[in-house]
DNA sequence: GAAGCGTGGGG
DNA sequence: TCCCCAAGCTT
């Protein structure tokens, strides 16, 4: 059965009514890539005054290939899934040392970067090289699910596959860009996961799930991820304008940010509790006596598959004591330049109490 | 194949 | 308050 209907349906309503955003004024595959990685799990409005900051500090794929880690997490700061940050100089560099800075135009050497998976790979290929490769996101399972009224978990082995063969048969060959962003735009700014507006739908005359009231039903999604709760102790260690710190190693979340030097623990720690505390400082139950200045909390932060419950305890460190050399002393000016993740961010910047402003 | 990875906005 | 979701990828 045909499906052109589909296509010729779509990409004159997008042409129309596209959202004027900066990286589609360019068909540069860096500026794209780019976008693209930028917007992975994350809204245009969260990620565009992103993009334009990249941009701007890296023009070209060179100058970010030439960047340091640090200056390039210290960009990303703020939005997240910072693996992201860390993949987008590999890949940066990868263009420049093995494609002589020429960005790779076939979706099987895009999926060599760092960092690009089948929906970037499709993306790239698509809009910046006219090659006939289907996008499958978030915003597709849902148009694909309502318009052709199927009940397949996404979230499934069978429902991935599924849905990207639709895709695959949808795609308009003529103008392979303009329809994959037709239907990602038309799922982002219509066919919402909640009250979509289907009075503005072009496809509503066809689509399944309207048909038969099924619009909140779909799609179906089975699974729900647990999430587990941590207990998270930060030191505020502070002699007059210094501070100290600790980068994040592998393994863990927030991966290479910094952070203030930290104690997790099993339960979490009342506001007098600062004697369960010492035991886990350094010096430990010998030593001297770590002195509690202040302190503040709990604050509770949400990643995606972790709650942080966090105090914050301002102290002074036994005198003469030696401490960890992963500690860093550094200046409180210089904090700004370090990444850091929203929760330290917002206890520097003393908007959740009357600690002193840092930040 | 499942689990892990941030942050913010909307209903 | 809580839950869902967002132009996904890696291990």
């Amino acid at each position: 059965m045909s499906t052109a209907w589909f296509t010729h349906a779509l990409v004159p309503w997008y042409r129309e009514h596209q959202r004027p955003l900066p990286w589609r004024r360019s068909s540069d595959p860096y500026a794209v890539w780019l976008s693209e990685v930028i917007l992975q799990q994350t809204r245009v409005d969260q990620g565009t005054a992103y993009w334009l900051r990249f941009m701007e500090r890296y023009p070209r794929v060179e100058l970010l290939a030439g960047a340091e880690e640090d200056d390039v997490l210290r960009l990303w700061q703020g939005l997240g899934y910072y693996s992201r940050a860390r993949n987008l100089l590999t890949a940066a560099r990868q263009v420049v040392h093995e494609h002589g800075g020429r960005f790779p135009t076939t979706h099987a050497q895009l999926l060599h970067l760092k960092g690009v998976g089948d929906y970037t790979a499709a993306a790239i290929s698509s809009i910046c090289f006219g090659q006939a490769d289907a996008v499958v996101d978030g915003n597709v399972y849902r148009v694909l699910a309502r318009v052709f009224g199927i009940a397949t978990p996404i979230d499934s082995t069978a429902g991935r596959k599924e849905f990207r063969a639709l895709a695959a048969r949808l795609i308009d060959p003529t103008a392979p860009g303009d329809h994959n962003q037709a239907v990602m735009e038309l799922g982002a700014t219509v066919c919402s996961p909640k009250r979509p507006r289907c009075g503005e739908c072009p496809l509503a005359d066809r689509c399944s799930a309207l048909a038969h009231g099924r619009i909140e039903a779909l799609p179906v999604k089975e699974g729900r991820t647990q999430v587990r709760e941590r207990h998270f102790n930060y030191l505020h260690v502070q002699a007059g304008e210094r501070i100290y710190v600790q980068q994040r190693g592998p393994g863990d979340i927030w991966q290479g940010l910094w952070e203030l030097p930290l104690v997790e623990t099993d339960e979490a720690l009342g506001p007098r509790s600062f004697n369960k505390l010492t035991a886990h400082l350094p010096g430990g139950t010998s030593g001297g006596k770590w002195t509690l200045v202040d302190q503040m909390g709990p604050v509770k932060h949400v990643l995606s598959h972790q709650h942080l419950i966090a105090r914050f305890w301002r102290v002074i460190p036994p005198p003469g004591l030696p401490l960890p050399t992963s500690w860093r002393a550094v200046d409180t000016s210089t904090l700004a330049q370090l990444a850091l993740p929203r929760l330290l961010e917002r206890y520097l910047e003393g908007t959740a109490s009357e600690s002193t402003r840092l930040l």
